[in-house]
RNA sequence: GCGGUCAUAGCUCAGUUGGUUAGAGCACAAGAUUGUGAAUCUUGGGGUCGCGGGUUCGAGUCCCGUUGGCCGCCCCA
């Protein structure tokens, strides 16, 4: 046995997996379709080119690719944004806007395997098409927060910490730092936390040291943890961008608070996230305790569209992944146990009897309930044991005696009673019981 | 790509300084039990001890290599 394994990073999904997967992506869907967004889906395989377009080619070794048969470079994607931004700008004046949509789908990268990662992986994308405003945020964060509530999640299990880097490069202008300069030390910002003021050194390399003045403002910009730190950092710097931002962020916090999310929601301005094709608002989940990569990440990416090829078009968007999801749930208990029960269960006699159940059996399933029988004949005594283990909530009883009289015994399993009755009623009384209509006496 | 650690039945594991035909619990299956429930008892199937090589009279055990898992680093769309 064993011959064959599963290529490294790869998952197989046994039916209790399954189910548990099954369960995660269900309460996405419900909270993607009470926001309103639509669903929609799109190929794993895809152009090598339309990855490489965007992020540059050194991203290449994180992928899986090859040359397919007809000598096309193409790679399994490693995530949603460029394609969607494919089929919404290929689109893009017909669309009605703004475009809310959403999708469940398989993402590979070749990458190391640590906790919550692995080669491939299930996302849940949401984004937003041809809203420029902090409206689109709030809609896309509301629907981030509750992604993460419907499993029972509250904000002591999770938080959102909520960035910016438009502001992070109107701040660096302000104090006098040109593009480049400006993106070298949003690099050093998202590696902060982790070394301290080790981060600058690739700074440093690249443009001289940074003056101890300009480190100390940028220091103190990034440890801002609230709005009124925020007004207040920026109250001495004049500029229209910097005002209109502001104006932004007022926004988008009013209207979470609004909603009663302020408590899901942190401002950190440490948070800058590695993709170059951010351009506003970026924001990250995590659980509480902090035992956890990230459960989800997104932002504004509003030159994307265009880059591949489509209208100017502004878009925001997130994904959250499956794997540190499933395991803050299994951590906090809120796993359910997922089996599928039949409702009926029929007990048959022997060769005659099971003929005869056959009719009712089918009808029943074709009526939509679930319904389970020994496909070998079994002693009376294991087949009641097969129905209760089965976790069906009636057996039907097809015996000699029952069908001489022309009537199937209905037993309630969790109640212990039963009931006969004739032929011709079996499924309006399983109906009847199904729905609650009636007892079995 | 780098480092640490581990690998025995479907699962959780035991296996003594190297020594007969590698064990247990759970799970699965059959029977006791051909008309009524999760019990009990009996029995059974299932392992090239991850793979390959080496040392040895003899390797699950020691050595080397390799593959894979887990944890961390790098990276993280």
């Amino acid at each position: 046995m064993a011959t064959f394994q599963t290529l490294p990073g790869f998952r197989e999904f046994y039916p209790e997996d399954c189910a548990r997967r099954n369960h995660i992506f269900r309460l996405w869907r419900q909270s993607a379709g009470t926001y309103g967004f639509a669903e929609y889906d799109a190929p794993v395989l895809e152009p090598l080119d339309l990855y490489k377009a965007k992020s540059g080619n050194e991203i290449e070794a994180q992928l899986f690719s090859f040359t397919d048969k007809g000598g096309r470079e193409v790679a399994l994607r490693p995530e949603m944004t460029p394609t969607v931004c494919r089929l919404v700008g290929a689109r893009a004046s017909a669309l009605k806007r703004p475009v809310k949509w959403f999708s469940i789908g398989e993402f590979y990268r070749y990458e190391r395997m640590q906790k919550g990662r692995g080669r491939c992986f299930f996302q849940f994308n949401a984004d937003i098409f041809g809203e420029p405003g902090p409206e689109a945020e709030t809609e896309l964060i509301a629907l981030l927060i509750q992604c993460f509530r419907s499993f029972g999640l509250t904000a002591d299990d999770f938080y959102v910490r909520l960035s910016d880097r438009n502001l992070w490069f109107y701040y660096l202008e302000a104090l006098g730092l040109d593009q480049p300069q400006a993106r070298s030390i949003l690099g050093a910002i998202d590696k902060y936390d982790k070394l301290g003021a080790e981060a600058f050194s690739d700074y440093a390399r690249d443009f001289g040291a940074l003056p101890p003045v300009l480190m100390e403002k940028i220091l103190s910009f990034l440890a801002i943890k609230s709005l009124p730190a925020l007004e207040a950092q920026l109250a001495a710097l004049a500029g229209e961008k910097l005002g209109a931002r502001l104006a932004d962020w007022k926004k988008l916090l009013g209207a979470l608070a609004a909603m009663g999310l302020e408590r899901f929601v942190e401002v950190d301005l440490g948070v800058v996230r590695g993709l170059a094709y951010y351009t506003g608002f970026v924001f990250e989940a995590f659980d509480r305790k902090g035992d956890l990569r990230a459960l989800a990440g997104g932002g504004r990416y509003d030159d994307l569209v265009e880059k591949l090829g489509g209208p100017a078009f502004p878009a925001v968007g997130f994904a959250i992944g499956d794997m540190t999801v499933a395991l803050l749930l299994e951590q906090r208990g809120l796993m359910p146990t997922l089996i599928q029960s039949p409702d009926v269960y029929a007990v048959i006699g022997g060769a005659q009897e099971r003929l005869a159940a056959f009719a009712d059996i089918n009808e029943l399933r074709a009526c939509g309930f679930r319904l389970e029988y020994p496909m070998k004949e079994l002693a009376f005594g294991k087949q009641f044991k097969a129905a209760a283990e089965s976790g069906a909530k009636l057996a039907l009883i097809y015996g000699g005696d029952e069908l001489a009289k022309g009537v199937v015994k209905i037993r309630d399993l969790a109640q212990r009673t039963e009931i006969e009755v004739p032929r011709d009623q079996v499924v309006a009384s399983v109906r009847d019981f199904m729905t609650g209509a009636s007892r079995l006496a």
